[in-house]
DNA sequence: CGAGTTTGACCCGCGC
DNA sequence: GCGCGGGTCAAACTCG
């Protein structure tokens, strides 16, 4: 791991496009602007550490996707809040990670089997249905390291350079099985010093790494770094302890549906997510506290 | 030896 | 229809 991180230090170096996420010429300080409205830690949690999202949030999403949310204002919000959380083993994952069941190539003939081996079996995973996403959301975290510390397990699947971007990025996939949560790890191409972090899907299990880093976590909130990291270490996601990362969750485009509209949504699943990185309720909506950990050049829209 | 990383090739969606 | 770019796969490799 930390060789990779070394590795990645050289030759990522900024980055460009999470214009996925947000539009190309979005500058960062507005990134975070947008990014911490007082509801979102919350939606934002529920789509980490929550197995069962309430279609009704998507719902909601989906007919309203840019109503008083700061953020759908401005981010161009792709397919990925269509998907059906409803199916958390929605058909595209699923098949995805058990990617030889569908083919052993039993009976196929010498051609085939030729193309089989050429093709490395990667063509039988294709389906009819459009490949489904799940939500996204993205923590823009100022760091030295790519790779940050969030209590799970990764293991890196794929790299890739991105264009316009000197940078590549990264694809990593939790390591426990029958998780299918990724994430996509890049640098600001604007600022190199931060690090994208950009999570898909829901964790169905606690973090495996031990909750000290929770406590560490807690501790910086008490100390300061309050809101992001409380989000953070909300669904798991320990905050790297150096006190020279910022962990900034900004909404992901990708689920226009406001963060939490309502606050007051709180689910089972999100509660029982944040025992074991507890920040405490006042964190959601500590939104004064950001200032703390956000220059104030940042906040300037403030 | 197992777990994780690297890397080139392939697949797929999307815009032109 | 074509090309581009993002995302994923999996063999080879590295490391502990």
């Amino acid at each position: 791991m930390e060789r990779k991180e070394g590795l990645k230090m050289e030759d990522v170096l900024g980055n460009s496009s999470f214009s996925d996420y947000i539009p190309t010429s979005f500058p960062l300080q507005s990134v975070f602007d947008f990014s911490y409205g007082e509801t979102m830690p919350l939606g934002f949690m529920e789509l980490l550490g929550v197995q069962d999202l309430s279609p009704s949030s998507f719902d909601m999403a989906e007919q309203a996707p840019s109503l008083n949310n700061p953020c759908s204002t401005k981010i161009e919000s792709p397919a990925e809040v269509l998907n059906q959380p409803t199916t958390p083993n929605s058909p595209s994952v699923s098949s995805a990670s058990s990617e030889a069941v569908n083919d052993e190539p039993v009976k196929v003939d010498d051609q085939e089997e030729d193309q089989q081996k050429t093709k490395k079996q990667l063509k039988p995973k294709k389906t009819n249905q459009k490949r489904q996403r799940e939500p996204r959301f993205a923590f823009m975290t100022k760091s030295e390291v790519d790779h940050l510390e969030d209590g799970y397990r990764w293991r890196k699947y794929g790299q890739k350079a991105v264009k316009n971007s000197s940078f590549p990025r990264s694809y990593y996939r939790c390591t426990t099985t029958s998780c299918n949560v990724k994430k996509r790890v890049e640098r600001s191409f604007s600022d190199p010093s931060i690090v994208i972090t950009t999570y898909e899907g829901q964790h169905t299990h606690p973090s495996p790494i031990m909750p000290r880093s929770c406590l560490a976590a807690g501790a910086h909130l008490s100390s300061g770094i309050s809101a992001a990291g409380a989000v953070a270490s909300g669904f798991g996601m320990a905050v790297q302890r150096s006190p020279s990362h910022y962990q900034q969750p900004f909404v992901n485009t990708s689920s226009p549906f406001n963060f939490g509209q309502n606050g007051s949504s709180l689910n089972p699943g999100f509660l029982h997510e944040r025992r074991f990185c507890s920040p405490g309720p006042s964190l959601l909506k500590d939104h004064g506290l950001l200032q703390d950990i956000v220059p104030s050049h940042m906040l300037k829209e403030e």
